[in-house]
DNA sequence: AACCCATATCGAATATTTCGATTTGGTTTA
DNA sequence: TAAACCAAATCGAAATATTCGATATGGGTT
């Protein structure tokens, strides 16, 4: 075929950096909305402009060559460079159109991004929010280009993020009202003693209360656990059970459950994270700070209520 | 029409960069062979990706916007990496067909570059040279991709390139072997009193020899000026002028002229430049072999005549 | 106002990309 | 060992995009 490299395009680029995310053609075609035919013509014009065959069949799967590594990470650092230089500099929430994705888990789902899907239905109603679920995957996602923001209760410290800092956040008990711990569980031993509805959001990840018990030397009396607080209030009433979640997602759960200091002090911080590639583009400017405002506006309800 | 950034290729922004290197549209079409047609289309799409006019006409011919030097510096930054990534890592000079460009001048043309090509019609029978004048634009033609290679007497100081020395040089004086100015001339009243054909290359370099005899403050007698040392014995035959040219140009002219020593010293040094976009090129990598060997034969056989 | 220059635009010819269907090559299962 | 299975490669046809040659447009100059 002997394919000129510079007729490849950018998409191209970026097919090749999903192929080699996902270990599949398919996979990526399935992604990009079009036909594993596609992406193999694709895949056949960069091999053909590479002079190299970047994925060899193995088992199963396919795995990516030494300069298909070498191709990426170039590739990858332009794509992201290109992304940055053509972000559109300025931007009309009124008449704009476009999407941009957010990788956050369910505290975030349920505090924040609604009322930020409030502002957006009245001020940008050409921008569409796509949610990812991060769970662990939350950094990846974010430097892959699978999302374009992060938000959650994590720390990156690489300097290639930029940081926002959006919600301070605590830990708080919650169980049926009628759940006779109600009255004692502040105590650190009922506390630990207390059948425990531990949330493992579907990973590595441990919740800040327990890695600070644990640091204490003391361990929850797990009885259960589930990946997500989503539908807590049906597991806990009617039970002798408590959970331990963040105060705002026990604050969406209303009377369903009563509230009750944790006696494990865990403080933690909901952060915005992005990347070089969205940080000068005039319509994720706008969204970060619009999701910035939304996280103001519930500290200052929370201050003028308390 | 709304086009997909992503959907620009390396192509487009090639044109994009000798657009404002051109400063016209129809100068670039011309140097690429295609219709001023295509060009104006590629320039739509880019402008439309972009969002921005990248140029806009005024008085006779068209200037970058703000914008568009930005856009210009970070692609053209890109497009040299992307060269560099796909450039060819290994090569077969007996079967490799690849074209490589070179800007150099008379001096080279006449010294080296017909032994490197007696090589190359050898070694490597698919590689095509492509030879620019550099005149004083060399540093330009490099710099922007009009040509892979540099070769003449300069320096260039920037770390953005690299170096290679390859000949040693001075300057002698050659004249018609009736001339009676071939006993005396080694003199310096002699040498700045006659009668000086001065080879100003068709810009403002200055020879050597030249910088040297004013800094002591001797003016030569010029009587005629010429771009290039070309035809000097045609011009110099017959007559009672002298011309100063280098030592391996005099050489070249055979027993048309007689060489006499310059009473000034002046030495200078060829030698060879490229950037990184081709310096793991193995094709590149190997022409630069070959250059510097058929300037090393060069030294080896004056050596052992001499 | 007429002219000149360079870019923009138009319709037709050409080339490329995409799709849906099928084949190929290799691994797992019966 | 064959049958079944999976993912990538390939094929022909349809849909898109690019290129050309010719012509229009628009600003600056005579």
């Amino acid at each position: 075929m002997a394919t000129d490299p510079f007729a490849l395009d950018f998409s191209a680029l970026r097919v090749l950096r999903l192929v080699h995310g996902h270990g599949s053609f398919s996979r990526t075609a399935e992604s990009l909305g079009v036909t594993q035919s596609t992406v193999s013509y694709t895949m056949a014009r960069l091999r053909d402009a590479f002079g190299d065959p970047l994925f060899v069949r193995q088992g199963a799967g396919i795995v990516p060559t030494d300069r298909c590594e070498e191709v990426v990470a170039q590739t990858s650092a332009m794509l992201d460079r290109f992304e940055a230089l053509t972000a559109p500099r300025q931007f009309d929430p009124a008449v704009a159109k476009l999407e941009i994705g957010i990788s956050c888990n369910y505290y975030e789902r349920v505090t924040l991004i609604p009322k930020v899907m409030r502002t957006l239905r009245q001020k940008a109603p050409g921008m569409a929010i796509r949610i990812i679920s991060s769970t662990v995957r939350g950094k990846e996602q974010l430097m892959r280009g699978d999302s374009d923001m992060l938000i959650g209760p994590i720390r990156l410290e690489e300097p290639s993020f930029f940081r926002r800092g959006l919600l301070p956040e605590d830990y708080v008990c919650i169980m049926d009202p009628a759940n006779p711990l109600a009255r004692t569980v502040q105590d650190v031993d009922t506390f630990v003693a207390a059948p425990q509805v531990v949330v493992n959001y579907g990973g590595s990840f441990r919740s800040r209360f327990l890695v600070v018990m644990e640091a204490q030397g003391h361990y929850p009396n797990a009885v259960m656990e589930v990946p997500s607080p989503a539908n807590l209030p049906d597991i806990l009433v009617g039970t002798d059970m408590i959970a331990t979640v963040p105060r705002r997602i026990a604050e969406s759960f209303g009377a369903q459950v009563v509230i009750r200091d944790c006696p494990f002090l865990a403080e933690i911080s909901i952060d915005l994270y992005w990347t070089a590639r969205t940080h000068v583009s005039a319509p994720h400017v706008w969204l970060r700070a619009q999701i910035a405002a939304a996280a103001n506006r519930i500290l200052t309800k929370e201050a003028g209520a308390g």
